[in-house]
DNA sequence: TGTTTGACCACGG
DNA sequence: GCCGTGGCCAAAC
């Protein structure tokens, strides 16, 4: 919901979120393309910014993996299992924690979204 | 205020 | 082709 940060200015948070959202249902993608996109240059922080997200808002950070298309963030989730209940729900067939097919399935913000698209 | 850590990625050996 | 190291930025301790 990207609420008021009260205390705290508005952050990649927001435009992390934002990214994740777009991103269509039977669709992935990988930290370094939206730390790419919003030109974090820091992959690490996409994974942070979804350890908030996943708690309270409603981002799909079940479609966010790793490069090598893993279920990276899956001990995250309520249950080991979820994140990988999630995409098979989406249609994504995933195989010992790795999504088949992740060339095809990754979906890319800045091709999608363009270069200058933003949340707000 | 300084140090540590983190759902990573790229590069080198 | 796998393992180790560096870099990146921000939040938590």
């Amino acid at each position: 919901m990207s609420k008021e940060r009260a205390t705290t200015t508005p952050t990649y948070y927001d435009l992390v979120y934002a990214v994740v959202r777009q991103i269509p249902r039977g669709r992935v993608t990988n930290y370094g393309a939206i730390a790419d996109f919003l030109a974090l240059g820091a992959s690490r922080m996409v994974g942070w910014a979804l350890n908030n997200s996943v708690l309270g808002d409603g981002v799909p950070a079940h479609r966010v993996l790793n490069r090598k298309g893993e279920l990276s963030g899956r001990h995250h989730f309520a249950t080991p299992t979820l994140m990988q209940e999630l995409l098979e729900s989406e249609g994504i067939p995933i195989e010992d924690n790795r999504v088949t097919g992740f060339d095809q399935l990754f979906w890319s913000p800045a091709q999608e979204l363009g270069d200058d698209w933003e949340p707000f």
